[in-house]
This record gives structure tokens, C-alpha cells and sequence, in this order.
DNA sequence: CTTAAATATTGATATATTTGTATTTGTTCA
DNA sequence: TGAACAAATACAAATATATCAATATTTAAG
């Protein structure tokens, strides 16, 4: 699929993607979910030092934008990348970061 | 280059460059400059349908950000996609999105 | 049913982004 | 030099985002 071919709307999504994860917060929560890991907001709150609402505020961002989908067991949500081609695009942006 | 292993800095970075192409005429601009075209701010204020000094002000963040770059030719400032890896992403991104 | 733990939501405030109009700067050419 | 064109900048208004504190919701355990 050339990206030039995107429909508008396809483009717009594109974009409302792309803006959820360009965001401190929520790229390290990605590099934290790499390889199939699942976390729950209790551990994202712990890992990067922020509080338990901002935490969750930003895990939503990421599911209402087709990032992250999620599971309940019991009382904890656990996150995790959607679709595998994420890893790859995360891969793609630390490339271009480093050159 | 493992995404998690990137720090703070690089995070911060790799944040902004996303941020500046997570925004839906950013995003067609990339795929007007796609295969290394080089466009000027007119033909690229025409092809969008915007403002010559929102065109403008676009392609800055892209260059500033260090996604395009651009070289002046008489009147005229072209500017380009700064690395091919970038063409890579944007399809990354397409492919997340049709999916 | 009550309590406690884990998430999610709300409200308020501060900050940032987007866009258009108007203006300024830079470049060419007569 | 001065007219005309191209691009960049300044400014302001509207909109969107990020954050924390406080509160509400959901679930499990007793």
C-alpha cells in the first residue's frame, strides 16, 4: 500500500495514530510493552514515576487509538500492543532517531 | 536498535519528530514528497488547498524536527523527505492503519 | 454488606497547537 | 533601483493537551 494513496480519512486516522504515541509518556510505555508483554496500569504508575491517573489517562489515549487493546483479570487492567506491526514502526522511529 | 533501550533524551526526540508528522497535513505532505520528490511551499500550499503561510509554517516543524530538509533554488525553497528510512515508517504506518 | 485495592473519570489550571491575516524578508529581472 | 513574486515571521483567537488532586466505579475478599 503506497502511503500517497491513502484515502483522506484514512489519512486523518493515520495521523490520530500516530499523535497518540508521539508523546514521552506513552512511547516509553510502548518500549515497555515490546515483545508481547502485558502490564497493567499499576505497573506502567511504578515503572515511569507518574501518577496512577496520568497513567491511565495515557493507556486510554493509546487504546481509544487502536495502539494498546486491554484485558481485566480481576481487579487489574493489563495493556498491550494491538498489532504486531507496532513493534516494527517503533523499530522504524528509533532507526531514524539514531542516524 | 531495541526501542526500549533508547533513553530519556532519545525518547524525547524520537517524541518529537512523531509529533511533528502526527498531524493530518503533515502527514500529506509526506506522501506528496514520498519517492524523493522535492516540492516548493507553492506548489505544496496548492496541492494541499491551505494557506501559503500555513504550508509554511508546516514544512518548518517537518524541517525543524528533522524530517525534511530543503535547499533554496532562485525564489524558490524545495524541500524533500531528509532520510529514505522515513519512506519506510510512513508505510509502517499505512500498513497499521489499513489493518 | 463492608472494606480495600485497582482503575477510571472529573474538574481545574497551565501550556501548546493550529490557523488566518497582515507584514516582512529575500530573490529575480527589467 | 523598483516592481513582482516566493517564502518566512508575527500576532491573535480558537481549540486541544497534559497534569494533578479529588472523586467515582469496579472487583475481590472477608
Amino acid at each position: 500500500m503506497e502511503f500517497s494513496q491513502l484515502r483522506p480519512e484514512e489519512i486523518d486516522k493515520a495521523a490520530k495514530m500516530i499523535k497518540a504515541i508521539s508523546h514521552p509518556m506513552r512511547l516509553a510505555i510502548l518500549g515497555h510493552l515490546e515483545g508481547s508483554k502485558h502490564l497493567n496500569v499499576t505497573e506502567i504508575h511504578n515503572l515511569l514515576k507518574i501518577e496512577q491517573s496520568t497513567a491511565s489517562h495515557h493507556l486510554g489515549i493509546l487504546k481509544d487509538k487502536g495502539i494498546l487493546a486491554s484485558t481485566r483479570k480481576g481487579k487489574s487492567t493489563f495493556y498491550y500492543l494491538k498489532h504486531q506491526n507496532l513493534s516494527k514502526l517503533v523499530n522504524c522511529i528509533s532507526e531514524c532517531v539514531c542516524d
